[in-house]
DNA sequence: AACGATCCCTGTTGGC
DNA sequence: TGCCAACAGGGATCGT
């Protein structure tokens, strides 16, 4: 579930706590963590005496800046979340990844589905983990005009288009359904069928949909799954209007919500406000 | 090129 | 109760 609301909360509860933290050692139980490090071993190699200047994001991918042009990357798959705790405070399972730093403090990736993955990356590596991405969807959402070039002539669903993490970066299955709804477009609208006005009203609705979903700390669906780096839940699950509530009454006019399959990701959608 | 299916991995849930 | 299939926040890759 960690999508671009959860990531950034991440992101901000990292930077109060780490930002300008010296590493003293890592240690990786589970070398799939590192699948996209291209030679494992850099990376405690590249982590060990390096200091962390600041956490930045981009898209889904949190990318923290660490002294000496390296950059320390992750990405939370679909399990995955950060813990900071005290050394020796009690673990939770699935902890595959540990980053230790000066003071006792540590970094702790858990992700029982291993989707997710780390890595420390010269500048000339980065491109080939965030070369693809583009434009950020909280801070450098494209306007409406560029997103229009972007869906033209496309015969895939639009919630298909959203799910693009070329086109914008950022939006997973929740919040693609969630600013839909919000636009009062058909996932399964062909994305060269959006007219102008839709376009503009998908724009504000991404815009609106994530700042909610970041206001409230991100959507944990259950205690096994996402949550804030102190261990806290994400409190935008009640909020939500469509995603997870099939055959329950929309928020806004009260038929049921429906739920189909598209590209293997289940889509839920009210079939009254959204044409 | 663009699109859709499949696979990666582990855990939970619902139906029989 | 027990078992097994279906499904779960993402994305790389492979046919068509």
């Amino acid at each position: 579930m960690p999508e671009l609301p959860e990531v950034e909360t991440t992101r901000r509860c990292l930077e109060a706590e780490l930002a300008g933290a010296a590493v003293v050692s890592s240690e990786v139980r589970r070398s799939r963590m590192l699948r996209r490090q291209p030679r494992p071993a850099d990376f405690a190699d590249r982590l060990a005496g390096s200091t962390v200047t600041g956490f930045g994001r981009h898209g889904k991918f949190l990318v923290a800046e660490l002294d000496r042009d390296l950059s320390w990357v992750t990405h939370l798959g679909m399990s995955g979340r950060i813990a900071v705790a005290r050394a020796g405070a009690p673990e939770a399972p699935h902890t595959n990844v540990v980053v230790r730093f000066a003071g006792g403090r540590e970094l702790r990736f858990v992700d029982p589905r291993t989707f997710g993955f780390m890595a420390v990356l010269a500048d000339d590596e980065l491109g080939s983990v965030l070369g693809g991405l583009g434009p950020d969807a909280l801070t450098d959402l494209p306007r409406s005009a560029a997103l229009e070039l972007a869906l033209a002539r496309r015969s895939a669903p639009i919630k298909a288009l959203l799910l693009d993490q070329r086109i914008v970066a950022g939006l997973g299955n929740i919040y693609a359904d969630e600013a839909l709804h919000r636009a009062r477009i058909d996932p399964r609208r062909p994305g060269g069928t959006l007219a102008g006005a839709e376009i503009g009203r998908l724009r504000t609705a991404i815009r609106t949909t994530l700042a909610a979903g970041l206001r409230w700390g991100g959507t944990s669906l259950d205690d096994l799954a996402y949550l804030l780096p102190d261990g806290t839940a994400g409190e935008y699950k009640a909020r939500l209007r469509v995603y997870g509530r099939e055959d329950r009454p929309c928020r806004v006019c009260g038929t049921p919500i429906r739920r189909v399959m598209l590209r293997q990701r289940s889509t839920h959608w009210c079939p009254r406000c959204q044409t």
